[in-house]
RNA sequence: GGGAGCAUAGCUCAGUUGGUUCAGAGCGUCUGCCUUACAAGCAGAGGGUCGGGGGUUCGACUCCCUCUGCUCCCACCA
């Protein structure tokens, strides 16, 4: 077979994931072997693929490979999320670039498009998978938007509405006004912004709504909200404005009469220790209006823009109306100054708009019953996150958790499933026949066209924290009592959840109060949490920075299997990544070094005749032991869910232990066969390490894996057993160590004196060194004859130590003395140190008393070491001197 | 304001109950090589008071205190 000497993963790549595909290689049915079992966490349909979805999936893929060649039934389910907030803005603004507004629209007109769009967009992303290799069992592809997980979704609001845990309230909500809905206060991000301090004078009335001369000073940040405020707050302790109490004051620009009340929530010392209230637009001052009986005023509409209720700059945009009414207040003497001033503010995760305080009706659930559950689950166990410090963010989410506010003035989504009579009760049921019903006995007279259906649809967490049982088995959520389906008993609970911190409490800790609700059992088992993918300079990757590489682009350029590995090489469970291209190069060589291997083994000709040499059976024997020590540890980091200690260890046994040591030591010499004991020994040995690298490494490894020896239609390294860990001989492996350093002092020599690794040397050895490693050291260091020596007298040539052995190579006129002597006094200078502070260790005797006794051990053979190194290196300066 | 975490080689990180000749890996760097698998490669080499200070201990990268610097999460300071 002739190869390139470069690879080329684009054809290979299409070739097999097809092949697997055609072979249902990734689909899985209950059957009697274990299960194991991964949801993927559903990227938004209408999404495209980043650098993200790759650490994610790439995690997955390798977790679910590496358990189906451990003999599982392997199932990882795909689907998509119909992200109501994400996809309906871009729906929106795909309609406004057709010149179509949302509000000119019905409802129905508005999904028709909406799913037009799914079905246009829906599949990118999956499709983008399957270039990664993803290895999803793609027949389960599921959306959660499907007509049977909608359903679930619905049941699950009836069900929790029937138990009492949902209900309907006026609440302050975290208002998007570009998004046009409420948001949870998980989806608002609290960044410094920088903004002004406006110090506004408000006058005292003379208590018929004139002005009197007499003002106070208020610090805001918000002037154009003081249309809104409904009084003036101080500190009851406050000295400085007791003479405030019983006045009113009158508001800037309207003159609107409002009162002074005291309340500690003022702090004396921030602003000016007045405080104005305006309960529509502020949480806090929401509260002092409740305590006070205040009225509230509500001046900003859906849009952000000011209202009638506001009297004046009614229509203008929130910002707007502050730029101008700062002229205003300045104009008429009631700004006293603008002070710059950087403070939180809430921004919609969503769109980004800034977030506004609003009061309105809806729907919530009530979490504590369900979040101390599911903070058991994890402080029992039950659920393992990975790394753990995550327990402790999780805790404290879990234990301050607050109402979940569920419904969205959204349209793409679960419609709410309440129904209101004219008169304004509702009904909860799961369809509208059922709702009817439910009415008639409340109002016999009320007919299916006199009920109104609640317009909100459910958050998007409120159907993804159903996604693992769902995705199996559409009825069992909303009914805690049903039996599971076949799927869902097998299945559940799943194995590994690959996801990120971010969402943690979105979607992780609302899949175990659903777990636990409804299957009596948490989701999974353990959650791997990755980090971030952030640029070489640490910034999160994003489109506005144009920093994030479009994965299909790596992979056209790289292959899907460097892409892979790239990123596996720098994954460490709960860090951050700083991705560089160059760590995909790196993937992309290692596929190199895995294809030039195997050309070179396929390159070599079986000679039947041929004794297998010295030198390769001391290979042979070695790597067996090194492959099996490399699976043990390999198989540890797995069960750590250390991914990149697995892949590099595996990484530097093919590179390091297989194509620099054991190759160059069976490759036979220019022209001639290999013996067959060798050869087989060799494709044994590819064979397992193919095996070992299939996870990270799918399709480079199908690949040869075909064409080790020839296979048979359906069969595939896929479904091969991985490696077990074997009985290995560590002392063997020690040795040869041994030799590889010899090997490695001797070519350093070479270099040192400008010696071509062509010209044979020879070598004298003193007692102590593995003997029947030698030939291999020969090999590699092409030494023509060693000689064992009690001393070597006074020949010409360099000594060097190999751990406490001392080794000779004579080189007659190449040997500078007072270089060598020079060298070898600074080496016993530093051992006759090292001595002397062993010995210091072992003649303090509370050291000796009190450590363990291998420790003591240890320390006595580093003293005997170090012993006879200076006996070797005082008698080899001798040997210079003489 | 509350909570959590991090600081080890030029970069990114390991270091698994305080003890092996333990100060490591990968990448990068430097030197020499187009040696008949691979220059996407081969061979060799250099590089760190483990952030500063103090303490516990026979022994500290590891445990405790403190200082400095950074990150993340939560939170309503107008």
């Amino acid at each position: 077979m002739e190869l390139p000497a470069k690879y080329s993963p684009a054809e290979v790549e299409d070739k097999w994931y097809a092949y697997w595909l055609k072979n249902k290689f990734f689909h899985s049915e209950p059957d009697e072997r274990e299960p194991y079992t991964i949801v993927i966490p559903p990227p938004n349909v209408t999404g495209i693929l980043h650098m993200g979805h790759v650490l994610n999936n790439t995690l997955n893929d390798v977790l679910v490979r590496k358990a189906r060649m451990d003999g599982k039934n392997a199932c990882w389910v795909p689907g998509t999320d119909h992200a109501s907030i994400a996809t309906e803005s871009k729906v929106v603004a795909k309609l406004k670039a057709e010149g179509i507004s949302k509000e000119d629209i019905t409802r129905e007109e508005f999904l028709k498009h909406a799913w037009e769009w799914k079905e246009k967009h829906g599949g990118i992303i999956l499709s983008q998978l399957r270039k990664l290799g993803a290895s999803c069992d793609w027949d389960r592809t599921k959306f959660t938007m499907d007509p049977d997980l909608s359903d679930a979704v619905i049941n699950t609001f009836v069900y929790f509405y029937r138990k009492g845990y949902i209900y309907r309230g006026v609440r302050m909500v975290n208002w998007d006004p570009v998004g046009l809905t409420a948001v949870s206060d998980e989806e608002v991000i609290h960044r410094d912004t920088v903004s002004k301090f406006y110090h506004l004078r408000y006058f005292i009335s003379d208590g018929k709504g004139n002005p009197t001369d007499k003002y106070i000073i208020i610090a805001t940040t918000r002037p154009e909200t003081i249309m809104a405020d409904a009084a003036v707050c101080i500190n009851p302790e406050d000295e400085r404005y007791h003479w405030l109490k019983g006045k009113k004051i009158l508001i800037p620009l309207i003159n609107k009469e409002i009162p002074i009340i005291e309340d500690s929530y003022v702090e004396m010392g921030f602003g000016t220790g007045c405080l104005k209230v305006t309960p529509a637009h502020d949480v806090n001052d929401y509260e002092i209006g409740i305590r006070h009986n205040l009225p509230v005023l509500d001046i900003i509409d859906d849009h952000g823009r000011l209202n009638e209720k506001a009297q004046i700059l009614v229509g203008e945009d929130r910002f707007e109306a502050r730029k101008k009414i700062e002229g205003m207040l300045r104009e008429a003497g009631n700004l006293e100054k603008v002070e710059d001033y950087t403070s939180p503010v809430g921004y919609s995760e969503r769109t980004n708009a800034v977030i506004e305080p609003r009061l309105s009706m809806q729907w919530f659930l009530k979490m504590d019953a369900l979040a101390k559950d599911a903070l058991e689950s994890v402080e029992s166990g039950k659920v393992k996150l990975i790394p753990d410090k995550y327990r402790n963010t999780y805790r404290h989410w879990m234990e301050n958790v607050r109402d979940w506010c569920i419904s969205r003035q959204l349209w793409w989504g679960q419609r709410i499933p309440a129904y209101y009579l004219p008169d304004g009760r509702f009904v909860v049921e799961a369809d509208a026949g059922a709702a009817l019903k439910a009415a008639k006995e409340l109002d016999p007279s009320v007919t299916a066209a006199d009920l109104r259906q609640d317009e909100d649809v459910l958050d998007t967490w409120f159907s993804s924290w159903l996604w693992p049982i769902s995705v199996f088995d559409t009825h069992k959520a909303g009914h805690p009592e049903a039996q599971p389906n076949r799927d869902l008993a097998y299945y559940y609970p799943t194995n590994d959840l690959v996801t990120g911190p971010d969402i943690l409490f979105f979607w992780v800790a609302r899949m175990i109060m659903a777990g636990n609700e409804f299957m009596h059992d948490v989701p999974f088992r353990n959650v791997y949490l990755t980090g971030i993918v952030r640029d070489k300079l640490g910034r999160k990757m994003s489109k506005t920075l144009g920093n994030s590489p479009d994965p299909l682009d790596l992979i056209a350029k790289y292959g899907a299997d460097g892409v892979r590995l790239g990123m596996m090489l720098c994954t460490s469970a709960g860090n951050d990544i700083l991705f560089d291209e160059s760590q995909v190069e790196q993937g992309r060589n290692f596929c190199n070094k895995v294809w030039n291997a195997f050309r070179l083994m396929k390159g070599w000709s079986i000679d039947s005749a041929a004794k297998q040499p010295e030198a390769a059976a001391i290979a042979v024997r070695w790597f067996r032991n090194k492959l099996d020590m490399t699976v043990a540890a390999v198989e540890d980091h797995y069960s750590k869910f250390r991914i990149s200690d697995a892949i590099m260890a595996i990484y530097k046994l093919f590179w390091d232990d297989f194509c620099a040591w054991y190759l160059e030591l069976v490759k036979p010499a220019y022209g001639s066969g290999i013996d067959r004991a060798t050869y087989e020994a060799t494709e044994g040995f590819f064979d397992a390490l193919l095996k070992m690298i299939h996870p990270f490494m799918p399709f480079i490894t199908e690949e040869l894996w075909q064409n080790i020896s020839p296979r048979k239609e359906g069969e595939t390294i896929m479904l091969q057993r991985s490696p077990a860990a074997g009985e290995y001989d560590i002392a063997a492996v020690n040795d040869f160590d041994m030799a590889c350093e010899a090997v490695v002092a001797i070519r350093s020599l070479r270099q040192q004196k400008g010696l071509s690794p062509k010209e044979a040397l020879t070598l004298m050895v003193k007692d102590g060194f593995p003997m029947d490693t030698i030939p291999a050291v020969q090999k590699l260091a092409n030494i023509s004859s060693v000689t064992k020596a009690e001393s070597f007298g006074s020949v010409s040539g360099v000594s060097f130590m190999v751990r406490t052995v001392e080794m000779f190579v004579p080189l007659e006129g190449l040997v500078d003395t007072a270089e060598e002597l020079a060298k070898l006094e600074a080496a016993l200078d530093y051992q006759e140190k090292f001595l002397a502070s062993v010995r210091k260790k072992l003649s303090n005797e509370r050291f000796v008393a009190n450590a363990p006794e291998q420790v003591v051990a240890v320390e006595r053979k580093k003293e005997s070491d170090s012993l006879s190194k200076i006996e070797s290196l005082k008698a080899a300066i001798a040997a210079l001197k003489a």
